[in-house]
DNA sequence: ATTGTGTGTCAACAGTTGTTGGCATACGGT
DNA sequence: ACCGTATGCCAACAACTGTTGACACACAAT
């Protein structure tokens, strides 16, 4: 009821936790919600299958713990507004090659109503959050938050997921020229330009 | 060995066939490839499962049947340069709203590799030669097609898949004003505009 | 030393999955 | 009318799934 983590006195086995996590997440991003199977997620991290089941209560409980995330959005307000397409699609190309979190979630999205939900949750709430911080018309921020999602998350599709060749062998530094314009414009732009 | 439809005799069987394979998409699209079981696509068909793997041999074989597509793209050589971005998000948008099949095979791409692989050949080989026909640098011909696919694919992801509010809400007309430029300069813009 | 609690293993359960073989029936050509 | 084949259903298999409970050990406090 008090905060969620009380300075409780440090468990012997937060060593297993965490192994279960970073286990978990990489078979979650490897495989997706049905194919990464309680066993070999234990298998990875060494522990009897019994273990995740104490720690976590459930596949679906292991899941909501693993693919906790957070995207650590810039401040948009301090960001020149002629740079905010080319600083978005930065940021977000970074935090996706260095934490496989998003894969795992992007994966399992695709045939878990749950992780769906959460991925709402975080473009809805963190997104949407961000691009409301500067002075656009509040009646199109959900909406221009919607586009540079499409456009985000399409290119984590074709990157990650199915690997689409033309997208994986084109070095980030070409993208980021590519899709900062179109980004720009999804938040800055009016629809008619 | 000769065409892949011979004039055999029409089989008495093809209206279950026809139905295994309607249930089959439906299931796919709705719940990805491992949650489509057999037995429930069977059960929509009103067949028995066995019959699924005598006609198709496998779960594989069936899914192999059932994403069956032609993205259908216009000849891309008649249509104005202007206009390109406006005439492919049109046909993607209409194409994906009367072809359950595109959400079966996007669905199924996230953990199935066999899916992964046709979604691949659909955008590599169709996309890409449909780019090709009009005379940009050939160099530049699969990158460009591959981000137009980034677009394309992350708009049904947020839209038929996880289902994202501000896209799901805003209606197609809309949204092609907001992206024809996005894939008209993907299409022939070049990287610096 | 003894208790109690947290940590870990083992074996098993009940349900579901893709898949297979056997058997009944209905059809089409002779 | 007869026979081969196609069509369909039924029951069952073996493997795998998430999940559970019993049991063994290690640690900390008394």
């Amino acid at each position: 009821m008090a905060a969620p983590t009380q300075p409780t006195h440090p468990r012997r086995s937060d060593a297993t936790r965490a192994a279960i996590l970073r286990a978990a997440r990489e078979r979650f991003a490897a495989d997706g919600y049905e194919r990464a199977t309680i066993r070999a997620i234990a298998a990875d991290a060494q522990i009897d299958p019994s273990m995740v089941m104490r720690y976590y209560g459930s596949k679906e409980g292991l899941f909501a713990a693993a693919a906790e995330f957070d995207l650590r959005l810039p401040d948009l307000a301090r960001v020149p507004p002629a740079h905010l397409g080319e600083v978005l699609i930065r940021h977000f190309l970074a935090r996706w090659e260095g934490d496989e979190t998003l894969v795992a979630l992007l994966r399992a999205a695709s045939t878990n109503p749950g992780a769906a939900e959460r991925m709402r949750g975080i473009f809805v709430n963190q997104l949407a959050a961000a691009v409301a911080t500067f002075g656009t018309d509040p009646t199109t921020t959900a909406r221009r938050a919607g586009l540079v999602a499409s456009q985000i998350l399409g290119l984590a599709f074709t990157r990650y997921i199915v690997r689409l060749p033309p997208i994986v062998e084109t070095p980030a530094e070409e993208l980021v020229a590519w899709i900062a314009p179109t980004l720009q414009r999804y938040l800055t732009g009016v629809p008619e330009d």
